[in-house]
This record gives structure tokens, C-alpha cells and sequence, in this order.
DNA sequence: ACCTGAACACCGTTCAAGT
DNA sequence: ACCTGAACACCGTTCAAGT
């Protein structure tokens, strides 16, 4: 492989490698180096598709919002709550998926237009069912705000019980979790099991006194 | 200044320091060699107080909660819902505080004393209404969840300006923001104004009838 | 336009050594 | 115990040069 006009590699390779190694190593591995390196490339490379690595970064952000169905969304033959509901679970699902998405989606600005459509569809799921258009803004961003939080606590769990089970060599914890919390410890279990569509429900049954 | 025991540095002096980076030069700039060299000390010296950067970084989670007030959620002279819209709003204050804040508590677990005493006075604040445990410990991670998403929206929307702001250059947009979301574009100002509140009293409304 | 190779100014962390 | 200095294996990014 010589240097030269090759075009053997697109943006969305690079974005398809730098997904690899974020599930794989996490968001920290994730580096123009070592992406360029898994596609056979020289680091700077890279710096004929994207200006920066933090360019690269927002890629990554929407090509995983790309991948949410906005279809759903504006079926009208299913109810409006349904719906937004519907929707919130999958944004949820696609923050799980990988590892280190939330920190990859917090790292930056949200303006890309998979992310902006993604307002745009909550925002017309409100409104469609009567909701004054201030409010369904608002709304709208209460859902996403909601939804992008669990996704952070749960992230922040794994890397709990990751830090925890570092521990088993005999390292000494950063802190004593003796049970001096009891009311956090009797239900970590039955909060994180079922706690995301319960809360969800929470949050659109106030709303929904909104838009009746 | 000669090597040997000085003790003229604390724990607390170190996490000041990296707050005080924090705050001038966000995240990214938030490294032991700064924060050393800030306290005019070499970059091992910060590994005598800790073990690692990201011991240093949960130490400054710690020190973030740790300013926050729980005195007023256990008050019993005030209704059950002012003390929880309260504490949530000295949350989201202490998170947009510091640029950068919510990086730091993305970064990694939330299993520190200051963390699990939040979520403790939480769940109390929603039991002492006659919410049954398994409720309550739900409702305190939905608004967890929640003030923990507003405050990421927020980074984020700062986080755009700064880049659009970079624009002024000549250099060329990531994405054309033309007018394609008329729904956002229109409702931006009135979501991002008093978004929060809103939000938090539709969760509650919501919460509140199940504590009915 | 696409790519390499060398270089610059950084990182976190380890280790031996000094007091 | 607290600190230095040197070293290791990394970073993101720029720049001149090759095809």
C-alpha cells in the first residue's frame, strides 16, 4: 500500500470501526491512532475525512440516533402515549446497546440533524393529541431528559459493579459500602429492574393531564 | 522546594485545584499533570494521594454532592413535594455550576457516601408520604434520572453555542441547520427557559398520584 | 484527493531514588 | 510518608512530501 488516491475506506467505515472498539475497550480506547491502525491506516489518515476527533465523536452520535425508527412515531392508527413511549424505550435500548454511548452522546453538542429529529418527532407526538405547541416543546424535552439520565445511572451502575469486582485482588475500596444507606440498599434490585418504564409512565401520566 | 515529607498539600487542596481547571479549561483539560503543576508539585506526587485520575475524578463527584444541602428534604414543616422539587433544583444548580460537570458524573460510578446519602434523602422525602418503599425507591431514581438528563441537555445546548460560535471563522458547519424542524426551531427558546421546572412539576404530578 | 512519515506538544502511570 | 526525575507507552494534530 502506497500513498496515493485510494478511496478504499469511507466516513462510515471509520465510524463503523470506531463503534468496534467502543464496545469492545470502552470510550476511552476509542482514539484516531488506534482506529486508524484497525482499518490499516496511518493516524493522520483520518484527517482526510474528518477535521478532528471530536468530529469524529458527532458522527458516531448520529449514526446511533439514525438507527432509532422514527416511523413509529407518526403512525397515527396507535395512541399518542403509546407512541411516545414507544419511542423513549428505543433511544433507551440504543444507549445500552454500547458501552460508553452516553459518555460519547454528554461529550458534545446534540445539533446533528438525526438529533434534531428526533426532537422534532417527540415534539409532534405532543402535539398531535391537541397539546398547545409550547408545551409539547417542553414535553419533548422532559421525555429526552428522562430518557438520556436513566441511560447515564445505568451506564454509572456497570461501572460501579466493574470498579466493585476490581476489588476481589484485594485492593481496598474507595469507600466503605457498609449499609449505612438502608433505604438505597432494600431496593437498588427492585429499582433498576423495572424502573425505567415505570418512571416513564410517571412522567407521561403528568403530562397527560396536560393535554386532556 | 527538596523531596521528603511535606504534607503541605491535602486531598482537598488537589480536588480544589482540578475544580478550579475544571472550570477555566472544562474536561478535557482536567489532567494530573496540571493539577500538579497548579500546586507547583510533579505529577507523581498527585499518586500519593491518589491511586488513579479516575480516583481523583470520583473524589470530585463526591466533593460536588457533597455541597448540596440535605437538610431541607428531611424538614418536616414543608409539604413532601416542595422538599423534593427543592432538592432537585440545588441538583441541577451544583451541576451548572461547573462546565463540565455532568462529564464528570457520566464518567464513571455513582457509588460514593455523598451519591447514596442523595438518593437515601430522596426515597425518605417520597416514603414519608405513605408511598410504599418499592414506589418511592422508583420515584427517587426517576427524578435522579431526570435532573441528571436536564443537566446533560443543558452541557449540550452550551456545548453547541461554543461551536457554532467557532463558525465565526469561515469554517464550514458540520450540518446546514437550515430550517428542516420548524417544531424545534420555533419552540427552542420557550423549552430551554423554564424547561426544567415544567418538567419537574408534570413528574411529580404524575408521582404524586400514585402517592394519593 | 488520499495517504505516509516525521515531528510537536501533550497524556497516565511506574519505578528507583532521595529526605 | 512525601516528593523528584527519568522513563514507558501512549495521545491529538500539523506539516511537508509523495501518488
Amino acid at each position: 500500500m502506497k500513498p496515493g488516491p485510494r478511496r478504499s475506506i469511507s466516513q462510515a467505515d471509520i465510524v463503523d470501526a470506531a463503534f468496534q472498539i467502543l464496545e469492545e475497550k470502552g470510550f476511552a480506547a476509542v482514539s484516531v491512532r488506534g482506529v486508524a491502525a484497525s482499518l490499516g491506516l496511518t493516524p493522520t489518515a483520518i484527517y482526510t475525512y474528518f477535521p478532528s476527533k471530536n468530529a469524529l465523536l458527532r458522527a458516531m452520535v448520529e449514526h446511533l440516533l439514525s438507527t432509532i425508527d422514527l416511523a413509529a412515531a407518526s403512525d397515527a392508527d396507535v395512541a399518542w402515549r403509546d407512541r411516545v413511549h414507544a419511542l423513549a424505550e428505543t433511544m433507551l435500548a440504543r444507549l445500552a446497546d454500547h458501552a460508553g454511548a452516553i459518555v460519547l452522546v454528554t461529550s458534545g453538542p446534540l445539533d446533528g440533524p438525526h438529533a434534531l429529529g428526533l426532537n422534532e418527532a417527540l415534539i409532534a407526538g405532543f402535539a398531535s393529541d391537541g397539546m398547545p405547541q409550547g408545551d409539547a416543546a417542553r414535553a419533548a424535552h422532559a421525555v429526552r431528559a428522562y430518557v438520556l439520565g436513566a441511560a447515564a445511572i445505568d451506564a454509572a451502575d456497570r461501572a460501579g459493579d466493574d470498579a466493585a469486582s476490581d476489588d476481589r485482588a484485594g485492593a481496598e475500596p474507595l469507600w466503605s459500602d457498609a449499609a449505612a444507606f438502608p433505604l438505597t440498599e432494600a431496593s437498588a434490585a427492585v429499582a433498576a429492574a423495572d424502573g425505567f418504564r415505570w418512571g416513564l409512565d410517571r412522567l407521561l401520566d403528568g403530562l397527560e393531564r396536560r393535554a386532556a
